[in-house]
DNA sequence: GTAGCATTCAACAAGTCTATTGAATACTAC
DNA sequence: GTAGTATTCAATAGACTTGTTGAATGCTAC
């Protein structure tokens, strides 16, 4: 083999990689995978995309070994066939943010107020958690925070905050965490806390960057936790 | 702006990135614009295309702001826009080698006797080279020594180690290196200094992976060098 | 077995990407 | 100015990509 066919060879392959990531329905579900693995369905209802579609895109990631899936039972579930690709895609969208001006103006325009208030880095947050001088939440829908959330978390996801506030100790901050940087979820929680007379702030990550740090981590619904869901089902139900 | 319409602007400005890594040229280019800046001439006849389609490929990088270039006198000189596009480069082009098999084989076949000795990683160099214990070479084309290269190393492109043997102090390990794991020159240099009885390896990564780590730079010809240059100048011009 | 569901496959039209040509631009050197 | 060079631009044909349809597969539960 020449020297010319093996680059050939070789960057035609890695392109294969390139080309998975060339399309932004599959950055989106890459993105969501992130959080945490999930069938085609969901995948396609999150992303708004038809379920054909959504398959579609999902073999392209699967032929590039971004991501795997598994039958279980009627449903597939994909998952990040690595914890190097969530890297993958972290990079990309970190050299986004910083690199390209449309992005950042993108950003800027629908994270109106994000510069008013100073978010908390990971660092802090878990010298904070240490300290026991902070409510975490975790305001992500109930299934991501069930599986893999911040140790120490509880869930109330940001559409149910304002019914929930009672929830929380008066007199202590709150950090909100959400999927990454790029959601707007925690920055809402925010602006409802501070609605409602609290000290709140956002963490400047989301769950995934907290696990790829390799910082503590907790799954499942806490007895705390899963007695607030009752209690806010059984509200939801009753109305 | 409602939240898909932020979601649809958001991962398609970043899928603008990914279509810039969506083609086996425009990596070659990445690759090669690594290992320091050039004109549009060099890297077409690098990367065996046409000056029309490089120049084409070229824009494709800049419109997504992973390259840059400057127009000097005649010329227009492209470079990488930024440390952190290496790494992004890196990060495809390791995810590649790890997890698809195609590249792996590839990579395989090409390499032969790669397995055969071992490779010096960055550190165990660093370490070698303050202990004085070693001969390093740069094996690459000498306009890629003269942009950068490891401090201390000489250059030795791999088509003149042959006939410069004489210039290597005997009884010294010698490392090579190169553009980067995946490049050749290094191991048909170890292989070459073998056969005429010298201790020699070849560093597992390039000359970008050391500077991105931070290690000792020097560019220019060092004065040992230049007079090699200008020696092994002359008996090719006696021909 | 049959019904029902989640996912994938196949075919297709519309859109996008690629390499090549040859012409246009922008600069240098005289 | 003129000649010469490096790069870009514009047009084009052919090859891939995308999203949609509707039908096929493969599984579960009865």
């Amino acid at each position: 083999m020449g020297s010319r066919a093996f680059k050939e060879g070789f960057y035609g392959e890695l392109a294969v990689l390139g080309k998975a990531l060339a399309n932004p329905h599959r950055l989106e579900l890459l993105d969501l995978l992130g959080q945490g693995e999930r069938s085609v369905e969901e995948l396609a209802r999150e992303a708004a995309l038809s379920v054909a579609n959504a398959s579609a895109h999902l073999q392209v990631l699967r032929r590039a070994r971004l991501v795997e899936g598994e039958k279980r039972g009627l449903r597939v579930i994909y998952r990040l066939a690595a914890p190097e690709v969530f890297e993958l895609w972290r990079t990309l969208r970190d050299i986004g943010g910083t690199r390209r001006a449309e992005i950042d103006r993108l950003v800027q325009r629908y994270f109106t107020d994000r510069e008013e208030f100073e978010a908390v880095d990971k660092e802090t947050l878990l010298r904070l958690m240490t300290e026991e001088a902070v409510t975490v939440i975790d305001t992500r829908p109930e299934v991501e925070y069930e599986r893999g959330h911040i140790s120490g978390a509880r869930s109330i996801p940001v559409e149910k905050l304002e019914r929930r506030l009672a929830e929380l100790p008066r007199g202590v901050e709150v950090v909100a965490y959400c999927r990454g940087p790029y959601c707007v979820y925690s920055d809402e929680a925010v602006r409802v806390l501070h609605r409602s007379g609290f000290e709140a702030r956002r963490l400047d990550a989301g769950f995934p960057e907290w696990r790829a740090a390799g910082y503590p981590l907790a799954s499942g619904f806490t007895e705390e936790n899963r007695v607030a869901r009752v209690c806010s089902k059984a509200v939801g139900e009753r109305r």
